[in-house]
DNA sequence: ATGCCGTGGAAACCACGA
C-alpha cells in the first residue's frame, strides 16, 4: 500500500500537475494540503476520472485538505482537529482506508514569530499532540501525514542558521515536534534514511530547486504497529521541476500488506 | 538573507505562504 502526501498550493491551478503525477506514480492513498478552494470548487470529477474517490474539506482562498483513494471506500472519521470549536481553518481531515487510520494535516505556518500567528501554531500543535495520543491509545494502525511546517533537525534545512528565528525552526516548534514523536511515532523518512539530506520543499525564488536549497517539512508519522510494515519511502522531487509546479514535492511511503 | 514568486480573490492591489 503506497500512501503519499502533497501540498499542492492550489488544487485547481495545480490540476494538470496533480493528474500527471497520479498517473505516473499511482499512489493508493493521497493526502493533499493547501487546496485553496471552497468546498464546491474541488475538482471531484477530474479526480474520479483518474481513478480516485475523494473526501475533502475546502475553504475559500486558503488552507483546505483532502484524502484520495483508489482502494475503494474512504470512511471519514472527522474533518476538524478536536480541541477548539472557534478554529475555522480547514487543516485536518481523517479517514479509515483498508483498516488504516489516515490523518491528513496542514499545520499552521506560524510566521511572523513571535506573535499571534505563532501562538496559533503552537496551540494547534498541542491539539494535534493530544489527538495523536488518543489515536495511539486506540491501538489501531495510524498514519499522520502532511505539511507539518517544521524542520525537525538541522539537517532538514539547507542553511539552518538562517532559520533559527523562523516559526518553522524555532526551538518551541522543534520541541513540539519532538514531544509528538516521543509518544511513540516513527518518522518514516528518517527511519529509512537517518542521515541523508532529503528535502520536500523548495522556494519559488532564486532558483532554490536548481540549487537544492530546500527544507524537509512534509512528514509521515507511523504508529508502532505500522513501523514494521514500512518497506520504502521517498520524495518525488522531479515533480518540483515540472512546469507550474507547487513549491512542495510529493512524499510517499510503501507499506507491506 | 528581505516573499525576489505564485495563488486566489477582489478589484487593478492585497493577503498569505515558508
Amino acid at each position: 500500500m503506497k500512501i503519499a502526501t502533497y501540498n499542492v498550493n492550489g488544487v485547481n491551478g495545480r490540476l494538470p500537475v496533480l493528474l500527471r503525477w497520479l498517473n505516473e506514480t499511482a499512489p493508493d492513498v493521497v493526502c493533499l494540503q493547501e487546496l485553496k478552494a471552497p468546498q464546491e470548487n474541488f475538482p471531484e470529477k477530474a479526480i474520479n476520472d483518474a481513478g480516485y474517490s475523494a473526501i475533502w474539506h475546502g475553504q475559500k482562498s486558503w488552507n483546505g485538505v483532502a484524502i484520495l483513494s483508489r482502494l475503494g471506500e474512504i470512511k471519514e472519521v472527522r474533518r476538524v482537529l478536536p480541541g477548539d470549536p472557534d478554529d475555522e481553518h480547514s487543516r485536518y481531515i481523517e479517514a479509515i482506508i483498508n483498516g488504516i487510520t489516515v490523518g491528513c494535516l496542514y499545520l499552521p505556518n506560524g510566521n511572523p514569530a513571535p506573535g499571534p500567528k505563532f501562538d496559533y501554531k503552537l496551540r494547534w500543535f498541542e491539539r494535534l499532540t493530544i489527538h495523536a495520543a488518543e489515536l495511539l491509545a486506540s491501538g489501531t494502525p495510524v498514519v499522520l501525514t502532511g505539511d507539518y511546517n517544521v524542520m525537525p533537525t538541522e539537517i532538514d534545512a539547507y542553511k539552518p542558521e538562517r532559520w533559527v528565528n523562523d516559526a518553522l525552526f524555532r526551538p518551541e516548534t522543534r520541541a513540539a515536534f519532538k514531544t509528538l514523536v516521543a509518544q511513540g511515532w516513527t518518522d518514516a523518512i528518517r527511519k529509512l534514511y537517518p542521515t541523508e539530506i532529503i528535502y520536500t520543499f523548495w522556494d519559488y525564488f532564486r532558483d532554490a530547486y536548481g540549487r537544492n536549497a530546500g527544507l524537509r517539512i512534509d512528514h509521515f508519522l507511523l504508529s508502532p504497529g505500522l513501523e514494521s510494515r514500512l518497506v520504502a519511502a521517498g520524495v518525488d522531487r522531479n515533480v518540483r521541476g515540472w512546469e507550474k509546479s507547487s513549491d512542495h514535492g510529493p512524499v510517499w511511503i510503501q507499506l507491506a500488506d
